[in-house]
DNA sequence: TCTGTCGGGGAACGGTCGTTCTCCGCGATG
DNA sequence: CATCGCGGAGAACGACCGTTCCCCGACAGA
């Protein structure tokens, strides 16, 4: 049933491959874009066998859904982390822009992978651009459940969240991370105006 | 020297074909993104034959430019005209959002065509992520300026310009222009804050 | 009317895309 | 040992890209 498998090295698993060829493709799809990356140089930088690669998800477009699903929980997962440290519900909010910092900050930091691909393929693709919308949805319901927890009222969330997209467009075409600790300043100002308590 | 021009129709100068094409450029690149239109596509719709579009511009390279050259002009130019169309300087910064509102009601909005092209061609195209770069650094600084005209703060103008960017990723995403009253009324709140006179 | 010249339409070219197919070598099985 | 079948490497396929080239018909001048 099972195969070859040389010498010490155990085959790898679908799963281990699954995860070479998401991990591969993520990194060249954020560098430098999806269309840009073709899948004989994603086969290559994953060292996948390109019949396998379509055995294991059907094509191009399932595979560049995968990786904007995977980017997504991620972000979720970093944005709450960064949030649950922080500690009264003004700090929570505050704690989204420190987040958006620190990942300004990171050397290969091109911008956030959704806005880019909506720029590149929204037009074109339904299904990406529904995934797009999806994801920005939920960070803003997400936004608006702690702007809740901290007596805000709803407009404040909007307004919130639109710094934060504006601090990643911002951060992506000038490459430069300033835009999260001014937003974080905006953001301050707006929340004490709104009159949350400290 | 000149040549054909049939029955009534004077022969087409060059400039109105190089119109025709950036017109038509600017339509289909706009709505479905730079690399999904070909050359073809651009002939048929500007009804220009290929030699000459080729004569005219020299490679798509060029006409992309010169599409992002204009849209930036024209944002220029109506920027400027809803802002000095009002009154207070307080009014003026809002002014900003007001436009961004008319924008983004328009029936084939579809974002910002240079954000959309620096997600799209930003990490292949050094030549496109300048002219973007330079375009949002543009808007800073004409941000900038109506600031120190009010007589405000510089950090309030870095903050309002992420309010700006910020309405139309989020308009674009979701599809809806709610993002431009909501960037208004924190740029109020924000403009309130700095302690400018209303 | 004949000839030279120029531009329009579209085929052709080399390259690359996403996807499929073919071959080959190997381990498993009787 | 002979046979089978799966999986790896990459060639092949049709389509389309940006760009160039060719051919033909129409006008200008003699």
């Amino acid at each position: 049933m099972s195969q070859v498998q040389e010498a010490g090295r155990p085959a790898p698993s679908a799963d281990e491959l699954r995860e070479r060829v998401l991990a591969a493709a993520d990194r060249l799809y954020y560098r430098r874009g999806i269309q840009a990356v073709g899948m004989d140089e994603l086969r290559t930088e994953a060292g996948v066998p390109l019949k396998r690669l379509y055995a294991l998800f059907g094509g191009k477009d399932a595979i560049v859904a995968e990786v904007l699903r995977r980017r997504g929980a991620l972000w979720e997962v970093g944005v709450r982390a960064a949030v649950d440290a922080a500690g009264t519900p003004r700090e929570r909010l505050l704690a989204v822009y420190d987040h958006l910092a620190g990942w300004f900050g990171e050397t290969d930091f091109h911008g956030c992978i959704f806005i880019n691909s909506f720029g590149e393929l929204g037009g074109c693709s339904p299904e990406v651009a529904e995934i797009v919308r999806a994801h920005k949805a939920a960070f803003q319901e997400y936004v608006a459940g702690l702007v809740a927890e901290a007596g805000g009222p709803p407009a404040l969330a909007a307004q919130l969240a639109i710094l934060a997209e504006g601090a990643q467009t911002t951060a992506a075409i000038a490459g430069t991370p300033e835009a999260a600790a001014q937003a974080r300043a905006a953001a301050a100002t707006l929340i004490d105006a709104a009159g949350l308590p400290g």
